[in-house]
DNA sequence: TTCGGTGCAAAATCTTTGCATCAAG
DNA sequence: CTTGATGCAAAGATTTTGCACCGAA
């Protein structure tokens, strides 16, 4: 049984309020400005916890900490490769590559992982829009998965 | 300027030679029967390595460690949310994604990674057909990213 | 000979966990 | 009271790195 606490609370507002979507590290930063003693495995716990509630989603972006998103409908993200930034995009579903999937599957396809690469607004502005400042690793690791 | 390595053509080949998804871990292992003094660091150096240089991919899947694949031709995965195993999907390419990303994107979409969530044959098979054995966690995290 | 690669171990990064104590129910 | 939540620190899991030595070119 769940008992209330202020410290998880807070997070799933911080969360709710964010349209970034901050690491643990940058949760537990802010959350230290109300309570100067919260202890990072506190706010470890919490998101584990919320995430299984469904309250807050858990974004794994394969490079550097999870990030966390407070925003549970169905959306995508874009990663930005110059920046490292998650950002939200607005997007028609496309569960239709389930289906694709499942055809070609031996076993059964329950929903999928997506996410974008690419360089954001800011990024293409700062560097006078470069044909692709990407890493090679990120460059190589683009196209199939 | 890159120089053989006995330990990099090992890698490479050995890759190329499995269907599975294999860790650095178990390459690692493998290695260690024709190089018994080979370490770790080796490993993920020149699997560092083989990706910078396209020879190989890197396939995050959020869970646990990394997987690589010495297959680069563009290709999807599926991975088995029992077993944890990261299997390979034949499936019509779905690059038109990028284009519905790039009209809710103000910026550069550049690429995508895609990961299906899904159960095996063999979990299938094993467990009987359960409706889902998914922990909640991914449950959870499986739509809309 | 030169300089990239290796083995080894230490360190870095990110996340989880044991435990005594605190606080919600 | 009872039991979940917290703070703290230690440990875990994965990956990276410094350094002295080895080996390919």
């Amino acid at each position: 049984m769940i008992k209330y606490s202020r410290q998880r609370e807070y997070i799933r507002d911080f969360l709710a309020g964010q349209k970034d979507h901050p690491t643990a590290e940058t949760i537990y930063r802010n959350a230290q400005k109300e309570f100067p003693n919260i202890s990072l495995g506190t706010v470890y716990r919490n998101l584990a916890q919320l995430e299984q509630l469904g309250e807050i989603k858990k974004l794994s972006t394969g490079q550097g900490p999870d990030h966390f998103d407070g925003n549970t409908s169905p959306h995508y993200h874009v990663i930005c490769t110059t920046c490292g930034s998650v950002i939200d995009l607005e997007m028609e579903n496309i569960n239709h590559i389930n289906i694709l999937a499942k055809t070609g599957f031996d076993g059964e396809i329950e929903g999928h992982f997506v996410y974008f690469y690419g360089t954001c607004k800011n990024c293409l502005e700062r560097n006078g829009r470069q044909p692709s400042a990407l890493p090679q690793t990120l460059e190589n690791a683009i196209h199939g998965q």
